[in-house]
DNA sequence: CTGAAAGCGCTTACAG
DNA sequence: CTGAAAGCGCTTACAG
């Protein structure tokens, strides 16, 4: 790769390679006439400064980097999007890597991005947080700032932005029995999710406050697992009368399952699920929801690393209450005959 | 960011630098005890090298740049987890952008990015790759070298993945035709996308081929499209009984709008669209598609660039043959009566 | 307003 | 087998 270099351009336009610096820099005061000169210079030699060599005297890489569980599935990639927007906006570049659930995985994704970022967007798979402060990464001054998304706090004044799941469940359990539904089941997520478990807990409050039983099956997440819990579901005695799968996917599953068994939704079996991903108005019935604003968190957790890397704040703390989507799935005035 | 540098674990091992980047970078004989004494030190100070100051010895940034006209949707979500999937077992990072759909800003992009990675995956939004060339991008010793996607042609020794769009699009057309139905009608993609244009190309040499008139809607890949182009249809005199859309999403959105004005599908109008990305199979009535693979695509673009990285292989041209999916939207032994 | 020079953290011939 | 030194391409006090 020759492509110019500082050096080509001050002797294109016979001058020292601090002017062309500082002129492409747009600070000092450089004349005008020589500020022309290097600027034409620079734009015949289609000189584009290299970003290693002014990482290495700024200590700055104008890039994020954005470490992810998982890139599969439409709520990475709005998320994604989300952070793409805002990184343009900030002229930042973007270093992206998955994790596969893996903590240690993790910790190395965290350890290689180090030197090539100035700050890290990052959604731990697990309770991997204390495992990643536990490694060092995270720590200390040398640390890159970090920003959590997805767990509620924040540690060591790191940004986070989470999602009121507690909130976001409660108000989906809550319209499930306010339509005369009874028996609601709940299809866990992943056991060591922390937004999974949030979720468990609001439909768990709901239930106990209503006075009635509550029925959990477990579940990760994945639209397989949905499919499964619907037919363990079927395959029990106690049918319910409502299922609330912890998250969109789970509930694409089961609602798949459901109707190959011959049951209708929401006839038989009112179904609701979270996040609110563009597939889940697509589906027939479409699926009420939580509506989680996705490419929004996205946006303002680049923001967070922007403002953090011009040192305009250091740590913050958002949460977002995710929105009661109904939809057919689940309408609002049941014709549920129990 | 006060990470340890070579120097630090150098004073520490009581060795010089350079027998420390020997060491760490596995070359050379360095004797047992040396190396010991070394790999202890960087490990004690958890010793990471600095990207930058590497690749500007090296002229390798380990990573590779990936420039996509869009980051919305399953399509790119795909994408990218193949070239993620890849990336991580060839050591390789990773730096993300998005060009939306404008020629000029993928050249800049394209432009910033030149410096930082030591290869490019890119697909670019319309013909926008003579745009490119005629830019100045790409060509020349100096020029780093790209694979592009979803183009037939590779210029100037690049690698190109393709996808036979004409052949995938005319197999839909013959199964539609097969099944009985002779009122095709095809919704296009964006005017100016070449993988459109060849759908649009295998839509009209199938029904050529079958004696039958063509029947073309616009349409710009996006779900609004299909919907709008379903209900200007249904406005139409002559109301076709297959509907061909150039993607999913707008046959998804088609679905959507002929399910609200009451037409049955496939009873009334066979749908098919092209991609099978993962919700085509959960719309209901799933969706007839061309299934591309899209993940493996984006896992051998990566590995293109890393075998050109290594020196491996300059160019190479390869194209995917996308297969017929037949799902319920489009039933092969059509009980249509006409 | 401009230039010479040091320094950022690495790698790699070149000696020894 | 190991070290001293040059060089990669930038930025930034420091002089003038």
């Amino acid at each position: 790769v020759n492509s110019a270099t500082i050096r080509d351009v001050a002797r294109a336009a016979s001058v020292s390679v601090a002017t062309v610096s500082r002129t492409l820099n747009g600070i000092d005061s450089v004349a005008e006439k020589t500020r022309d000169r290097v600027l034409r210079a620079a734009g015949e030699l289609d000189y584009v400064p290299n970003s290693g060599a002014r990482a290495l005297s700024t200590r700055r890489t104008d890039t994020i980097g954005v470490l992810l569980p998982d890139l599969h599935g439409e709520f990475f990639s709005e998320l994604i999007r989300g952070i793409d927007l805002a990184a343009r906006a900030n002229g930042l570049h973007l270093l992206l890597s998955s994790s596969h659930g893996d903590p240690a995985e993790a910790a190395a994704a965290l350890r290689a991005m180090r030197s090539r970022v100035d700050s890290i967007i990052l959604m731990l798979p697990q309770g991997g947080e204390d495992l990643l402060f536990a490694a060092g990464i995270g720590a200390g001054t040398g640390a890159v700032p970090m920003v959590f998304l997805g767990q509620a706090a924040a540690k060591g004044g790191h940004c986070s932005l989470a999602i009121d799941n507690y909130a976001g469940a409660s108000a989906i359990t809550e319209h499930l029995l306010a339509s005369g539904r009874r028996r609601v089941a709940f299809v866990a997520g992943p056991a060591d999710n922390a937004d999974a478990g949030e979720r468990l807990r609001g439909y768990r409050a709901a239930m106990r406050r209503a006075g009635l039983d509550e029925r959990v099956v477990d579940g990760d997440f994945s639209e397989q697992a949905g499919r499964d819990a619907a037919r363990h579901i079927l395959a029990g005695q106690m049918r319910p009368d409502a299922l609330f799968c912890a998250n969109d996917m789970m509930a694409i599953g089961a609602l798949d399952a459901l109707k190959d068994a011959g049951v209708a939704v929401p006839g038989d079996i009112a179904l609701a699920g979270f996040d609110d991903i563009p597939i889940a108005r697509y589906v027939s019935p479409p699926l009420t929801t939580a509506a989680v604003p996705i490419a929004e968190i996205g946006r303002q957790a680049l923001e967070c690393c922007a403002a953090t890397i011009a040192g305009r704040k250091t740590d913050q703390q958002r949460t977002f209450t995710p929105q009661l989507v109904v939809r057919a799935s689940s309408p609002t005035n049941s014709n549920h005959a129990d």
